[in-house]
RNA sequence: GUGUCCGUAGCCCAAUCUGGCAGAGGCGCCACGCUCAGAACGUGGAUGAUGGAGGUUCGAGUCCUCCCGGGCACACCA
C-alpha cells in the first residue's frame, strides 16, 4: 500500500487539468465567448477554419492536431484583437454510414447524428473556441435543400450535362468514382479493382473555369504551399499544340485528326497510333484486318484500368489494314491501334514521329517502321542526339528542322508558330489547347448523399425540378443489404411527389408523370461550398424551397478564408473542386470573391514507431506498444525489443503515419483523461513545425504536462503575494541585475513569439521560448513586480496553446475579464538589448576572447577600445595586423599575419 | 527520368530568409539533491568534422556550383 504525505498547510493546490479545463469550457459556454458578429469592419477580421470532419465515431489524433493549429490561430488572432470567425460542422455524407448500416442495421443517420454527438462532445472537451451558433452538418436537411437550390442555379448556368461514358466503377462499392478517386487502378477507399463501365452520368462543368483556375495558381504562390500549386498544375495539365486533319487512303469520308504539341516534327511522320476504341476504327479497317483489330480490342479491354495506366504495361499496338496521308507531304503512313493512346484525352489519335518521341521510337523498332530525322540537334554532342545518330533512343529536344520542304533551318520553337499557321491557312490543322482536367463526374449510386433534383419523362427525358418542387428529401425506409443503391430499390419514392400524390412535370400539355433521378451528388459537393455557409448557415427561410442559399453580403464578407488548416491529401480534389464552386457561386450571383482560401497551411501527419514480427511468407504480424519491453543503451539507442507475452524479440519499424491496421495509434480520448486537453494540445504543437510530422512518443506528452505543471507551481506558490503587484512597467536599465535581464528576456521572449507565429505558424519555437522565459524566472532573486512581469507576460503566451490553464492562472494572478481580452503582450525593441556588448574577438576566423564593450561605442573610438584590449594585444603579439574588421554589436575579426 | 523540398548532438528540432561565438526548447542519457527505496520533482552535466567537395567572403550551418543520401509530387497525355 502506497503511503500518501498529508499536505503541508503551505502546500499549493496541485494541477489537476480535469477540474480547471471543465470549469473554463463552461465559463465560456455560457458567455458565448466565441461567438461572433457579422457587421464588423473585415480589417478587424479574422476568419480561421478547419477541414471540418468526417462524423466517423470518434476523434483522432490527426484531428486533435489539426484542430489544436486552427484553435491556437483564432486564440492569438483573437489576443492581438481581430473579430475571429471560427466555426465547425461534419461532413455527414458518405459512404462509411451505409456500410455502418449494412453490417449493423443500424440507420446511416441514425448512426451519423450519434456519431457527431460524440465528436462535438469531444471537440467541447479539447477546449476548442468554436463558435458552436454556426455549426451545421451536410446531411441536415437545411444544408442539403439549400445544396440542391444551387445545383438548379447551375444547371440554369448551364454547368451540369447528362452523359454516357465510361465511368470508373468501384466493384467494392458499386458505385461510380471520379478520376481523382482512382489510385493505382483501384479504389481509394477500399483497394478493389476499378473497372471501365458504360454509364450515363451527371457531370458539372469545371472544365470551362481551367483557364482561370490555372491562371489564379500564380497569385495563390506564397501563400499555399508549392507542393499544393504544383499538384494542381500537373492535374489540371494545360498543354498547348495544334490538331492536324489526316485524310484516310481510300476513305475520302474520313478524317482523322491529331493532337500534337510538336508540330515543329510533322514532316517525320511516319505512322499513326489510334485507341482501339476510336470512333473511325470500325470504318477504315478491311475486312482483311478485321479479326485481327477485334481481338487486340478485347485483350485491351480485358486488361484492367491499372495495368494500361502503370508504366509496367507492354506498349503493344496491331495495323489496321489501313493508311493516313500526312497533309504536309502527301505520305502514306500504316495507322495501327495501340494500347497506349488514351481515347479521351486529345482526339485519341496521335500522329507518331519516332525520330522524336521516345514512345514512338520504340513502337517503331518492334514493328519495323521508317524512322525519318526532321529535328537536327543545334549541339553536336548532345547525348540525346547521338543516341539517335546510333540508331539507340529518340531526339527529343528542340532543334534545327530539316527534311521539313520550306521549313528546313528553322528553329523547332518558330517552326511550331509558323507550320500550326500554314495548316491553319490550309484548312488542315489549327492552333488548340488541351487539358487533362475531365469535367466532375457527379452521380453516385448510393444512399446516403444529396439526391440529384431531376426527373424523367418518356417525352421530356430528364427535367430539371423546379425550385419550389425542392427539396428532394432521401426516403426514410430503405433496406440496406449491401446489394446495389437501395434508393433504386425504394418501391415508390422514385414516382411520388412531396405532397404524396403522384410525381409530374410541367410539359407543354400540362402535367406529366415522371420518375425521379435515384443517383445522390457525389459528397466532394457538400465539402465545396461549406465555407461560405458557415458565413450565414442561418439564411433559412420556413419553406425550405424558397430562401437563397446564401446571403451574398455576409458571404462578401468574410470570404476569403484568411487561414485554410488541412492535410495536403486534399491538394488536389477537396481544393480543386471547392476554388471551382467558389467561382461558380460567383457566375449565379451568390459572391465576387474568386477564390475561397486566401492562404493554405497544410499539417503534417501524426506519427508513431511500429513494432512486428515478420515471418517469410507470411503477413507482418503488429503489436501494441504496451506489448513490447524495450532496452536502450547509455546514448538512448535502442539495444532490443522482446514482446511481453513471449520473450522473443520483435522488430521496431520505420516511424508510418498511425492507423489501426499497424497498431501504432493512441486514442486521443485516453490522453484528455490522462493528462488533460492542454498537455495535448501543447504537445502537438511543440518539437516540430506545422507542416512536418509529428512523431507521438509517450515521453513526448509527459515532457508537455510536466512543463505546465512547472508553470502551475511557479505561478501557484507565487499567487497570493503577487495578487496586488502592478507588473513592472518601467525601462529595463532602470532595474539591476537578474531584475534587468528579466525584463530584457521578457521583451525578447515576446518578440520571437510574436514573429513566430505572424510568419509561420511557427508553434513550436513560441513553446521553446515560453519554456526559455520559465526557466529564467527564479521568484527568490526577483522583485516582485519584475516576477509578476515575467509571470503575466507567460501565462498570456501560453494562452493561445493552452487556454485552460492560461485562464485560471491569469485569474490567480489577479486578471480580470480573462486572458482573452487581456491581449496578447507587446513588446519595446529597444528594451532587449542591455548597455554593453560582449564582443567575440576572432584571429582569422577562430574565436580568441571576448571584451566586453559599451554599446554606444563607434567608429574610430570602438576601434580605439578594441585595439587596446588585452585579447587583442594577445592575439597580434608579435604579428601584424593586415586587417580589422568590427562589426558594431556583432563581432571582432582581426587578419593576423 | 523530371520537378521540388530537405540533410545541424543518440532522437525531434532552433539558428538559414537578412553570413558574425554552432544551440532556443523538448526527449533520451549521466551525476547530485530529496527518498528506506523507487516514482515524481529539483539542480547540474556530457555529447558535433552542421551529408561530401569546391567557390565567394575578413568570416559560411547560412550565399553560389557540383556530388551523395532521403522525402514528396508527376511520369504512356501525344
Amino acid at each position: 500500500m502506497r503511503i500518501i504525505r498529508a499536505p503541508a498547510m503551505n502546500d499549493p493546490r496541485p494541477y489537476e487539468p480535469a477540474s480547471i479545463e471543465t470549469k473554463w469550457q463552461q465559463t465560456w459556454e455560457a458567455a458565448k465567448a466565441y461567438k461572433v458578429r457579422d457587421d464588423l469592419p473585415r480589417e478587424k477580421c479574422y476568419y480561421v477554419l478547419e477541414m471540418f470532419p468526417y462524423p466517423s465515431g470518434k476523434l483522432h489524433m490527426g484531428h486533435v492536431r489539426n484542430y489544436s493549429i486552427g484553435d491556437a490561430v483564432a486564440r492569438y488572432k483573437r489576443m492581438r484583437g481581430l473579430h475571429v470567425l471560427h466555426p465547425m460542422g461534419w461532413d455527414s455524407f458518405g459512404l462509411p454510414a451505409e456500410q455502418a448500416a449494412i453490417e449493423r442495421g443500424a440507420h446511416p443517420a441514425k448512426w451519423t447524428y450519434e456519431n457527431i454527438a460524440y465528436m462535438r462532445g469531444q471537440l467541447k472537451r479539447m477546449g476548442f473556441s468554436y463558435d458552436w451558433t454556426r455549426e451545421f452538418a451536410c446531411s441536415d436537411p437545411g444544408y442539403a435543400a439549400r445544396e440542391q437550390d444551387i445545383f438548379i442555379d447551375l444547371v440554369e448556368k448551364g454547368l451540369v450535362y447528362r452523359k454516357s461514358s465510361l465511368v470508373n466503377w468501384s466493384t467494392g462499392l458499386n458505385c461510380v468514382l471520379a478520376n481523382e478517386q482512382v489510385v493505382d487502378g483501384k479504389c481509394w477507399r477500399t483497394g478493389m479493382p476499378v473497372v471501365q463501365k458504360e454509364l450515363p452520368q451527371w457531370y458539372l462543368r469545371i472544365t470551362s473555369y481551367a483557364d482561370e483556375l490555372l491562371a489564379q495558381l500564380d497569385a495563390l504562390k506564397g501563400s499555399w504551399p508549392d507542393a499544393v500549386l504544383t499538384q494542381q498544375r500537373n492535374w489540371l495539365g494545360r498543354s498547348e499544340g495544334a490538331e492536324i486533319d489526316f485524310a484516310v487512303d481510300g476513305h475520302p469520308e474520313a478524317k482523322i485528326t491529331v493532337f500534337t504539341t510538336r508540330p515543329d516534327t510533322v514532316f517525320g511522320v511516319t505512322f499513326m497510333s489510334i485507341a482501339p476504341e476510336h470512333r473511325l476504327v470500325d470504318a477504315i479497317v478491311p475486312a482483311s484486318h478485321r479479326a485481327a483489330v477485334e481481338a487486340f480490342r478485347a485483350e485491351v479491354r480485358a486488361v484492367s484500368a491499372q495495368e494500361r495506366m502503370g508504366d509496367t504495361a507492354e506498349k503493344k499496338g496491331v495495323f489496321t489494314g489501313a493508311y493516313a496521308v500526312n497533309p504536309v507531304n502527301g505520305r502514306k503512313v500504316p495507322i495501327y491501334a495501340a494500347n497506349f493512346v488514351v481515347a479521351d484525352y486529345g482526339t485519341g489519335a496521335v500522329m507518331a514521329v519516332p525520330a522524336h518521341d521516345t514512345r514512338d521510337f520504340a513502337f517503331a523498332r518492334k514493328y519495323g517502321i521508317d524512322i525519318i530525322t526532321v529535328i537536327q540537334a543545334t549541339d553536336a554532342k548532345h547525348p540525346e542526339w547521338m543516341k539517335l545518330q546510333a540508331g539507340e533512343d529518340a531526339y527529343t529536344e528542340a532543334g534545327v528542322l530539316t527534311a521539313s520542304a520550306q521549313f528546313d533551318g528553322r528553329p523547332s520553337e518558330d517552326a511550331k508558330r509558323e507550320i500550326t499557321a500554314w495548316l491553319e491557312s490550309t484548312g488542315k490543322g489549327r492552333k488548340v489547347v488541351t487539358w487533362r482536367l475531365r469535367d466532375w463526374c457527379l452521380s453516385r449510386q448510393r444512399y446516403w448523399g444529396n439526391p440529384i433534383p431531376y426527373a424523367y419523362t418518356d417525352k421530356l427525358g430528364a427535367v430539371p425540378l423546379r425550385k419550389q418542387d425542392l427539396p428532394v428529401t432521401l426516403p426514410q425506409d430503405v433496406v440496406f443489404d449491401g446489394k446495389g443503391n437501395p434508393i433504386e430499390r425504394h418501391p415508390t419514392w422514385a414516382v411520388t411527389a412531396k405532397d404524396g400524390s403522384p410525381l409530374t412535370v410541367r410539359g407543354q400539355d400540362g402535367p406529366e408523370a415522371a420518375r425521379r433521378e435515384t443517383d445522390t451528388m457525389d459528397t466532394f459537393m457538400e465539402s465545396s461550398w461549406y465555407f461560405a455557409r458557415y458565413t450565414c448557415h442561418d439564411n433559412t427561410a420556413a419553406d425550405l424551397g424558397c430562401a437563397a442559399p446564401l446571403d451574398r453580403k455576409r458571404v462578401d464578407h468574410w470570404l476569403p478564408v484568411d487561414l485554410y488548416i488541412g492535410g495536403i491529401e486534399h491538394a488536389v480534389m477537396h481544393l480543386l473542386y471547392a476554388r471551382f464552386f467558389q467561382k461558380a457561386l460567383c457566375d449565379v450571383g451568390y459572391s465576387a470573391k474568386r477564390e475561397p482560401f486566401k492562404r493554405l497551411l497544410c499539417q503534417g501527419m501524426v506519427c508513431m514507431e511500429t513494432l512486428f514480427r515478420e515471418k517469410p511468407g507470411e503477413k507482418k504480424q503488429y503489436f501494441y506498444p504496451d506489448e513490447v519491453d524495450v532496452e536502450r543503451d547509455a546514448k538512448g539507442r535502442v539495444i532490443t525489443a522482446v514482446a511481453k507475452s513471449d520473450g522473443q524479440p520483435v522488430q521496431i519499424g520505420r516511424v508510418e503515419k498511425m492507423s489501426k491496421s499497424k497498431r501504432n495509434t493512441v486514442d486521443p480520448q485516453a490522453l484528455i483523461e490522462q493528462y488533460g486537453a492542454d498537455s495535448a494540445r501543447l504537445f502537438v504543437l511543440s518539437n516540430v513545425p506545422p507542416e512536418l510530422d509529428v512523431v507521438w512518443s509517450e515521453d513526448g506528452i509527459r515532457g508537455s504536462h510536466r512543463y505546465l505543471k512547472r508553470l502551475w507551481v511557479l505561478v501557484t506558490d507565487n499567487a497570493e503575494r503577487l495578487r496586488g503587484v502592478a507588473p513592472y512597467s518601467g525601462k529595463a536599465a532602470e532595474v539591476a541585475g537578474a531584475d534587468q535581464a528579466v525584463v530584457r528576456k521578457v521583451h525578447a521572449v515576446i518578440k520571437r513569439c510574436t514573429d513566430a507565429l505572424e510568419k509561420d505558424f511557427a508553434f513550436n519555437t513560441a513553446v521553446a521560448q515560453c519554456m526559455e522565459l520559465t526557466n529564467e524566472l527564479k521568484p527568490d532573486a526577483l522583485r516582485p513586480d519584475v516576477l509578476k512581469l515575467g509571470l503575466s507576460t507567460l501565462v498570456r503566451l501560453i494562452a493561445p496553446m493552452s487556454p485552460h490553464i492560461a485562464e485560471e492562472l491569469w485569474e490567480l494572478l489577479g486578471g480580470t475579464g480573462g486572458v482573452t481580452a487581456a491581449g496578447w503582450p507587446a513588446f519595446d525593441e529597444s528594451e532587449i538589448a542591455g548597455d554593453s556588448v560582449e564582443y567575440p574577438v576572432q584571429a582569422n576566423g577562430k574565436v580568441r576572447g571576448k571584451i566586453v564593450l559599451s554599446r554606444s561605442l563607434a567608429g574610430k573610438d570602438l576601434e580605439a577600445a578594441v585595439l587596446a584590449s588585452d585579447v587583442v594585444k594577445a592575439a597580434t603579439e608579435g604579428k601584424t595586423i593586415k586587417k580589422l574588421v568590427i562589426v558594431p554589436g556583432k563581432i571582432i575579426n582581426l587578419v593576423v599575419g
